[in-house]
Parts: structure tokens; C-alpha cells; sequence
DNA sequence: TCGAGTGTTCTAATTATCTCGAACTATACT
DNA sequence: AGTATAGTTCGAGATAATTAGAACACTCGA
């Protein structure tokens, strides 16, 4: 997957704000494709405790979120879209919620990026 | 390496300026302890050819990147600060000039972290 | 169809980032 | 010492990011 030096810069750039990296990771460990929890190794998250959406999907994502993370709907919609504005995720609409999953080859990517 | 997750997103915050990743780039690909110039794969820069520094170190770094990168001595200053706060760098001062190679760790670290 | 729940869009305020130029400090060479 | 070269710090302006709240639109179940 060949891009742009500024498309590297963009993914970045979602990653950096910590209230959506957190999202990004809620997203990543619990809705990989392959149902299993894929655990992102190598960080903890001092004074925080597992989001709450525990149920393996991040169905009523916005609103939990919401709850557990201290932000507003308009917020987290906000950061959802820089989330897949970047490529780092794909939503797709079912029924009233969303459902979520990380782009792979994105991933793959910035890890090929980075040597 | 553990770390928290805010050190994640600041690290992610320092590479997500694209003239920063650009300065990041060319300390990586040229300044390897290895000594062998490690090519970061998948990416092109439209428009860029290759930085003028090309002699296999990074010395006199600031002026030389001043001249490819048209950006201020005291921007590119501070963008090598913050790389070196995101802990992604480390420089070593060499008579007039610094020696700056990549902290492989952290790089290291950020490809677990991405799973 | 009405109400509750969910996500979006717009607006606005606060805060942070990027950048430069000027003045400054440090080093090297003569 | 004097001069040239290198990098730093400070101040300030412009631009961008973060966030909330209000008003809106969509979906589902009763």
C-alpha cells in the first residue's frame, strides 16, 4: 500500500489527540473481523478502567463512549469521522448504531512505514 | 517498552506534522547506527525530490534542511524538539553541529502498540 | 404516527500549533 | 579578539484543533 508522505502525516495526526486514540484502540481490540479480541500490546491507561462496551461489538458506540469517556455525542461523532477520514476505520450503518471495524492494510502500512 | 497511552499520542502528535515526519525521515533513513541507510518503504512525496542531505550524516542538519525545506532556522529548531520530547529522537551535540540518530525502541514499541 | 434513542451539523469559544524574525548564545577558525 | 557559522529562545501573528450545546435527521418499537 503506497501513500502519500501527507497521508502518513493524517493518520498520524488522528492518532494523536488521546480521547480519540483511546477510541481507535476501544475499536481495535474489540471489533477486529476476526471476532477475537485483538490486544494492543505494550501500554496501559492510568485512572481508566476498560471502556464499557464489553459485549465484543461497539454497537450504541457515540452513547457509551459518551458515558465512559466523559465527552459529548457531537465530540465523539466528530472524532469518529477523523478516525475514518484518515482510513484508520470503516463504519457502516446498521440500523440505529454503527458498527466499526480497524482497516488492516492501513495498519500494516504505518508499520512498513516505520520500518 | 510500556508506556502510557498519552506517550503514544504524543508521539503520534509529533509525527503528524508532515514537515516533522519529513525531518523524522530523513534522520531515519540516513542517520541509522547501523550506518546503512535503511529505506522506509511505502511512501512517495509528490513533488519532493530527495533532501539535500546526502552525505550519509545529518550534520549541519538545521541549515541544510532550512535550505530543502523552506522553513526558518528556529522552526526547524523547534521541530527537532519535539521530536526529541516524543522521545523518537535523540541528538548529541558535535562541536557546531548535532549528531541525531532514531530511537529504535520507540519505533519498535509504536509497531506493538499497533498490534 | 408518536416518542425515545442515536448520530449529524452548525456555531462558537477556548486552547494549541505552526511559523517567522529578531536578539541571543555557543562553537570554530584565523 | 574578531568574524563566520550553528542553533536557541522569545514574542507575536495566523491558522488549526478540541470541545460543547442546540437544532436537526434518522431508526425502531409501541
Amino acid at each position: 500500500m503506497v501513500m502519500e508522505l501527507s497521508n502518513y502525516s493524517k493518520i498520524f495526526k488522528a492518532l494523536s489527540n488521546e480521547q480519540r486514540l483511546k477510541i481507535f484502540l476501544t475499536i481495535y481490540r474489540q471489533c477486529q473481523t476476526s471476532g477475537v479480541a485483538k490486544p494492543t500490546a505494550g501500554f496501559t491507561v492510568s485512572g481508566d478502567g476498560p471502556c464499557c462496551l464489553g459485549d465484543g461489538s461497539i454497537d450504541r458506540a457515540f452513547t457509551k463512549m459518551c458515558d465512559c469517556m466523559d465527552l459529548s455525542r457531537s465530540t465523539i461523532s466528530h472524532h469518529f469521522k477523523e478516525l475514518q477520514n484518515a482510513g484508520l476505520i470503516t463504519c457502516v450503518r446498521e440500523g440505529q448504531n454503527f458498527r466499526c471495524r480497524v482497516n488492516q492494510d492501513v495498519i500494516d502500512a504505518i508499520k512498513a512505514f516505520l520500518g
